[in-house]
RNA sequence: GCGCCAAUAGCUCAGCUGGAUAGAGCAACUGCCUUCUAAGCAGUAGGCCAGGGGUUCGAGUCCCUUUUGGCGCGCCA
């Protein structure tokens, strides 16, 4: 693991800090606080494997030129007993620094001994972190947004859970408040066009989609006609709880055939029933923070709010109030969602992370400042939004299904292309960047769709070790002066990308962008097939082919890991 | 009007807390299979990083501003 690779560049940030004091001891560097500097990794790998900006940094503090500060640490340095034999002064005054061979057979040993686990850290110190996400309504079926979502938000919690986080999957399910209302009055009203010769009209703002009919008449099959000589609300009701399940059953089967388990599906109904919105309204309320206006309890949340947002000022006009509890007692979306929020971090969660399509990015702030208003900390609460995304076929826009003719909905999707490149797809780009799913490219099986590219290099691999099996060749543990052997610059370059792997899990976690691991596979799949093409293994001399049939399953130890975690299948043959 | 996200090769996108000549993949052109999967690889070509200011040793990256695109500003969720 990269645990050698965190090893080094600490070790190496020290090294330059002894060497500016000791410098400053002999009187080569004039007395002053020594400068922020930085170790990094150069993109271009003739620059050595790190890199420091100390000079540079330090050429105001120094009043020197950086490239004669530069000499003078160089000068002070003691390399000993780390991985680095050599040092250069570079440009405008970095110094590079070139790992020694027996690092890149120490990874190698590392990942040979970790398998699988390679990758993961103890970085988050399992600390107890809830990824939400989807959270559809339960009152139609999933549409496309859901599809990014559940791919960025299923990913990012195996990230973190592979970065040593204890990570929990949650969907919340709105099973009450006004879209259950109006779910129930689109239900009956559609339920009543089966029987009756006038049957009311469906008000605009109501659910049109087929579904609503389907349900409808699903329930009218079972229990005929008798719910119209019901009253109204006690027919909603009926239909209510009837369709209800079967749409939380269908949401389930959908994320299932995705490859998403979730650890909780949260109902909101829970929160008003246990009382635990209500609790709400009277913390804010004890809080002071709530007032009685037009038969509403509003909340006066605009200075939370604007702890994480700009507030508009404009003509000093202060930002509006919410509503907690409307005119008609019933509590709002806003009400049960910081109910819900509270919930989180009372069942003892440290940090909580939403996943919310871009469209619901006002109410980040709001919810962020309420868990403050509770007395929570809302810093604790973060919020990740997904930006739209277009699906694409033959280079056009594509709305509707052919099929249905409806709005593509994520069962369409998962019944068109396959589940691999739908989770591999949505994961590329990050979640702040609109994207294109191209339809055309997601069924393709061929090296442009990039889930095949990096499957192929996996099956390759797996090829390879089949063919070598039955040359008596067998993969072992070789000695460093094998591992030595690998000098090419292929061979050279695929091994400082395997090394990175745990960090970049460690960015991901931190930057809540697993796309970024995506991106990393892509890379690590294509320095393989260039290793391939460059270097033979079979035919070579007994310790080269065994050394690289040794980095040759490093490769595939990652690759497998990355798909694995992501729960993208791994064939060993194509 | 106010706010959020974006703008990088013909297309789709990377570019890590500011660092050394701005990178991939598609598409275009030229090569590489009697040997481990050619679903692969190598090479060529392609750029005033939307425009303009600023911060500094140094800006695609940070700040301001203009333009363009997407989204939001409910007693909806």
């Amino acid at each position: 693991m990269s645990k050698l690779v965190q090893a080094s560049v600490a070790e190496l940030k020290q090294a330059v800090e002894q060497a500016m004091q000791a410098a400053i001891a002999a009187g080569d560097l004039p007395e002053a606080p020594l400068p922020a500097f930085s170790i990094e990794t150069p993109a271009d790998t003739s620059h050595g494997d790190f890199a420091t900006n100390a000079a540079m940094a330090g050429a105001k503090a120094f009043h020197m030129a950086p490239r004669a500060i530069a000499q003078v640490i160089v000068n002070h340095l003691n390399l000993e007993g780390t991985y680095f034999e050599r040092t250069e002064i570079a440009g405008p005054g970095f110094i590079n620094f070139f790992l020694c061979r027996k690092f890149f057979g120490d990874i190698l040993k590392d990942v040979y001994a970790l398998g699988n686990q390679y990758g993961r850290s103890n970085y988050g110190n399992k600390e107890k972190i809830m990824v939400e996400f989807v959270s559809a309504n339960p009152t139609g079926p999933m549409h496309m947004g859901n599809a990014r979502g559940g791919a960025l938000g299923d990913c990012l919690a195996s990230v973190l859970d592979a970065a040593g986080y204890d990570v929990w999957r949650e969907f919340y399910v709105n099973d009450a408040g006004n879209q259950i209302e109006k779910f129930g009055l689109s239900l009956s009203i559609r339920y009543q066009q089966l029987f009756s010769e006038t049957p009311p009209e469906l008000p605009e703002d109501s659910y049109h989609g087929e579904d609503i009919q389907e349900l409808a008449k699903a329930y009218a099959d079972e229990h005929g006609d008798a719910l119209m000589h019901e009253s109204e609300e006690a027919r909603r009701d009926a239909l209510v709880q009837f369709a209800l399940p079967r749409n939380i059953a269908r949401m389930k089967a959908d994320m299932k055939k995705y490859g998403i388990e979730y650890d909780q599906w949260f109902l909101e109904s829970t929160l008003h029933k246990s009382g635990a919105v209500q609790a709400v309204v009277d913390e804010l309320t004890a809080r002071g923070l709530t007032y009685q206006q037009d038969g509403a309890i509003w909340y006066k949340g605009a200075a939370f709010t604007a702890k994480y947002a700009k507030v508009k000022t404009k003509d000093g006009e202060p930002e509006k109030d919410e509503v907690l509890v409307r005119q008609n007692g019933h509590p709002t979306y806003l009400a049960a969602d910081i109910a819900y929020h509270r919930n989180k971090f009372l069942r003892g969660f440290s940090r909580c992370i939403d996943i919310w399509g871009a469209d619901h990015h006002g109410h980040v702030a709001r919810m962020k400042g309420a868990m403050d208003a509770v007395g929570l900390d809302g810093s604790r609460l973060d919020i990740v939004l997904i930006q739209l995304v277009r699906l694409m076929r033959d280079g056009q826009v594509v709305r509707m299904s052919k099929r249905t003719g409806k709005a593509i909905q994520l069962a369409d999707l998962l019944d068109e292309v396959p589940i691999d490149a739908a989770r591999f797809l949505f994961n590329m780009r990050e979640a702040s960047s609109q994207m294109d799913f191209d339809l055309d490219l997601a069924v393709q099986q061929d090296a442009q769709n990039p889930v095949y590219y990096v499957q192929y290099a996996y099956a390759r691999i797996c090829s390879l070790f089949r063919k070598m099996e039955e040359a008596g060749v067998t993969l072992r543990e070789c000695s460093d002066e094998e591992l030595a052997l690998l000098t090419a610059p292929e061979e050279i370059q695929l091994i400082r990308h395997i090394a990175a792997y745990t960090d970049e899990i460690i960015a991901a976690a931190k930057d809540y962008d697993p796309a970024r691991i995506t991106r990393y596979v892509i890379t690590l799949a294509n320095l393989f097939h260039r290793f391939y093409n460059a270097c033979r293994i079979s035919g070579e001399e007994a310790s080269l082919a065994s050394a690289r049939l040794m980095l040759c399953h490093a490769v595939s130890t990652v690759i497998y890991n990355v798909l694995r975690m992501f729960n993208i299948s791994t064939p060993e043959t194509m």
